[in-house]
DNA sequence: GCAGTATGGGACATAAATGTCCCATAAATA
DNA sequence: TATTTATGGGACATTTATGTCCCATACTGC
């Protein structure tokens, strides 16, 4: 449950898990992208990402499972359930903009978590929510419109501005401060 | 420069723009989708389709063009010239959201815009950017952040909305407001 | 050095999307 | 009715991604 590493040995550990980065980072960008382009993104022959993931499909699926399991533990490492609400969530906001490619990936394309909705994780439902509910509950964030629209409208800022940063269209280190300023205050001055 | 029908006649017409906006609902939800799914959607063998648009990049190009022309009729309506910026930004989202399924094709996928950064539409470079940059000099808007970011921060969450509204997370009606209340004052209280 | 492992690359078959061509037919028009 | 126009559908070649197989070659640990 926490790794897939049963008995998987240095070199196909290292390779294995190249191609699942090389992967996200490349259908981040193009979801139509083929085979032979991870591939050579990843430094691999085409034969060795088949020996791997025998088609398509079952490398999405790995992908999928590993972003999570990054974005996972980028929220671990927020602790988001200490401090004040206000501080958890500028951590959240750091922990999201650290794995944005990966964040690119999984929401790029709403068809990629197609069947996933609630049906995964039954413990700890969405770190991320419990947050901002308990937000809602001090009195600190808006209470006016659901948690649910709170977390996806971050997830929105963050993910633009990944992608601005991407583009050249403003600095990597604006990041952060930028969608907190932004998600925190609005544009009214 | 004004229109593609110099001459088109009655049905050419009716069945160009019905492959249109059949290509902007299905592509909107899968940039993978194909022609045969297309013109399943328009209603029309796959023969017309090709008889329209000769290949695929064809028809890309022309659904882009004619979503960008819906799309600037509904700014145009919405006369962001006039008025308090504030009051103009409001009109802004709803016409966004009322074209929500052309951004959401035009904006779903960075790639499909590739080339089109600046140089395209050579008058009335942004309307939007004009707005905000007119709000943030009369210091009604956050002038610490780009205007260009202002925009596809209010863009991001307007697509998001819609998204939210499609798979019947938020009721339609409340996407306008939602939107507007997040986008000016945040999420803080 | 030797066995076992991991890899890259080529050859190949297959499936799917695409683009072209042609013909029959329905609809509009004269 | 006769003619033009627009269409649907089938047949076909082409292209491209995919998946499989096999072999030569590194690299690893003994």
């Amino acid at each position: 449950m926490s790794g897939t590493d049963t008995q998987e040995s240095g070199a196909r550990s290292r390779t294995r898990r190249a191609i699942l980065s090389a992967a996200a980072s490349v259908l981040a960008r193009d979801r139509t992208a083929t085979l032979a382009d991870i591939a050579v993104a990843a430094d691999v022959g085409r034969s060795t990402l088949h020996r791997y993931f025998p088609d398509r499909d079952e490398l999405l699926k790995a992908v999928i499972e590993d972003s999570f399991e990054v974005l996972y533990e980028s929220l671990t490492a927020a602790a988001l359930e200490d401090g004040p609400p206000l501080e958890a969530m500028r951590r959240l906001v750091a922990a999201l903009v650290d794995v944005g490619d990966r964040l690119q990936f999984l929401f790029g394309d709403p068809r990629t978590l197609e069947g996933r909705e609630s049906t995964e994780e039954p413990d700890d439902p969405q770190p991320g929510i419990a947050l901002i509910e308990r937000g809602q509950a001090e009195g600190v964030f808006d209470a006016e419109v659901s948690a649910a629209w709170i977390e996806h409208a971050l997830w929105a800022l963050v993910y633009t501005a990944c992608e601005d940063a991407a583009r050249g269209k403003m600095p990597r280190h604006a990041i952060t401060a930028t969608v907190i300023r932004t998600f925190e205050k609005g544009i009214l001055r």
